[in-house]
DNA sequence: GGACTGGTAGCAAACGTTTACTGTAGGGTG
DNA sequence: CACCCTACAGTAAACGTTTGCTACCAGTCC
């Protein structure tokens, strides 16, 4: 493992030109020393120690995303952003899947503590749970103290992302195609309650209908995990509960390709005889028979943002906040309501 | 940022007994000074600095795993098993997508020398390209004379991997179950001839064919990128050659699910005209319509073992090779073959 | 009583960098 | 010629740990 004192020695110079030589900084050397250090390194194959330079600043040039699942194409988008924007900077990412356990997403920070990451990004939700966020709380200060920049993608206990994007518009405007087709009982998948994220859709989904001028019914709304097999077991419990609709919307994608797959099952034509849209437009959306209408969010460009968000931080300027866009896709999985 | 020095100051002792104390290491500390030195730690809020502790051990608690794109689920799962092995150390996982490109792949390889990780993993397959090779065996050289741990997990220009997966009895499995429900001519979407797990698979289509007793047959196999875009464009090209076949058997499941997308687009029947198979039964492949049968390879396991071989490699054991059992997942894109 | 032993504790070196500070030489300026 | 400035080079401290070695103390044994 060669160090630099090799490099030096062999450069028959001492550490410090050695080290500003490498290290591109400014300082003046002149053109012949330069050269017998760039050769020795070469010639040693040099790596510089990440560690020790980071034990110096107090930093290291990683990068920690806390996701729910690396599993869920929705987060392996994101992390894909943040992976864009510091492969750039020559920073690494780690990745954290946290399952939404609460312990597990604090060991992790704990460790991106300790390794002094220069940021952590915060890629999901939020989860309504006072015991958690105190805990939460207390890490997001030890981060800040350790001079980390702590970003967030989605609404949390502390309030709004710093980069995010506008669910309630997105379902809103989802609501508002399917009110366009002429449906006119539009159920919801709404995921867990205690997620703000499924929060603000499920608000999205509200103003949606009133914007719509169509009636609010508790009836239609089902609660449930935020995975396909949520999305089946909504359907079942829809259908026992026995609310007329002729559309569903869904919170996210997961929910909507398992509700589609339970509705296949039951030999309901979709979209003939219910329409169906969910949320978020992973790739995986396009593949399904028929085609799922979902709602884009740019992921991959949310995770870059938020990385170049933290980069912003560190460099000491308050960026301001950032609510990307969203945008109807309408696929095969949608239809005009059947006149009843 | 608190350091152990102030932990030490605070209980009364030397830096010496807290490390000891906080490190968990055999050393005796008389049970007083053990205490005084937890209370302090809690009271700071210390976290060890690892970047201090990894300088010192010239290695840091950190797994790279080098991966085509995290975004692609298959890569995705393995990331995941990674994890979930490193979890349990209180490792950490550097996720580098490096879109198969040897520029992007050595600089990832060069950043992880760079902060000493631990081990790096290589969860996709090598690509015979000997300029991007006799680079590649220069960074693993660099990686193990740092003292790292490496581990492919698919065949490589320089063997095969220590952990893998029987791609080539699974392919043969499903040619096996395609021919016995009667399939005679079964096409074959081997994507790219230059990648060395896809050329295990074309290997592994050949033996199936040759175990039922086929007769190979050139123009039914097309080879292409190893994404769904690949997949519909096989199916075109298939088509406009004019090959008669009854069933398809892809060397993934993106292709798989292209090749389903755009047979059901030109009003293919599957399976009733045409059954299609996939390979690595994604998580996605039970939500197409029909439902994809495939072949299931245990990927997160396999990203589980893939870590604690490297464990035990650093551990200075040098454990056996292992092939991880494939299993054939009959679902609805496959049928009997329609009597002709 | 002296030597030894076992249990604790601390000193200080080492890991590989970066950088503030000091030093030196040479050239320009008054 | 004296002075100063600039360009370059080196010394050494510092970052936060761990750990080999030494040191102390109290028993214990002969």
């Amino acid at each position: 493992m060669t160090s630099i004192t090799e490099v030096a020695r062999l450069a028959g110079v001492s550490t410090a030109t050695a080290s500003r030589v490498i290290g591109a900084t400014g300082y003046p050397v002149s053109a012949a020393a330069r050269q017998r250090v760039l050769d020795a390194a070469l010639a040693l194959d040099y790596v510089p120690n990440a560690l020790a330079q980071g034990l110096l600043k107090s930093r290291i040039a990683v990068v920690g995303v806390i996701v729910h699942d690396i599993t869920d194409p929705y987060f392996a988008e994101v992390v894909r952003g943040v992976e864009d924007g510091a492969a750039a900077d020559a920073y690494l990412v780690i990745t954290c899947s946290s399952d939404r356990d609460p312990q597990r997403e604090n060991s992790y920070v704990r460790l991106l503590r300790s390794m002094r990451a220069a940021a952590v990004v915060f890629a999901g939700s939020g989860l309504d749970d006072p015991m958690r966020n105190e805990e939460l709380a207390r890490h997001l200060d030890g981060l800040r103290a350790n001079g980390a920049a702590v970003v967030h993608l989605s609404p949390h206990a502390f309030g709004a992302p710093e980069v995010g994007v506008d669910n309630v518009a997105g379902i809103a405007a989802m609501v508002a195609a399917l009110a366009g087709m002429g449906h006119r009982r539009i159920a919801f998948l709404a995921g867990p309650p205690a997620l703000y994220v499924a929060r603000e859709r499920l608000a999205g989904y509200r103003r949606g209908l009133v914007e719509a001028g169509l009636e609010p019914d508790a009836s239609l709304i089902q609660h449930g995990t935020f995975d396909a097999d949520g999305g089946a077991a909504a359907i079942d419990a829809l259908r026992a509960g026995g609310p007329e609709f002729t559309a569903l919307c869904c919170a996210n994608d997961l929910l909507a390709l398992g509700a589609l797959r339970r509705l296949t099952e039951l030999g309901v034509d979709v979209p003939g005889r219910i329409s169906v849209a969910g949320f978020d437009d992973i790739s995986v959306a396009r593949m399904t028979a028929p085609p799922l209408s979902s709602v884009r969010l740019p992921l991959r460009e949310l995770g870059r943002r938020g990385y170049e968000h933290a980069m912003r931080q560190l460099a000491g300027v308050a960026p301001a906040r950032i609510l990307l866009p969203t945008q109807v896709m309408l696929r095969g999985s949608t239809a005009s309501a059947a006149p009843s």
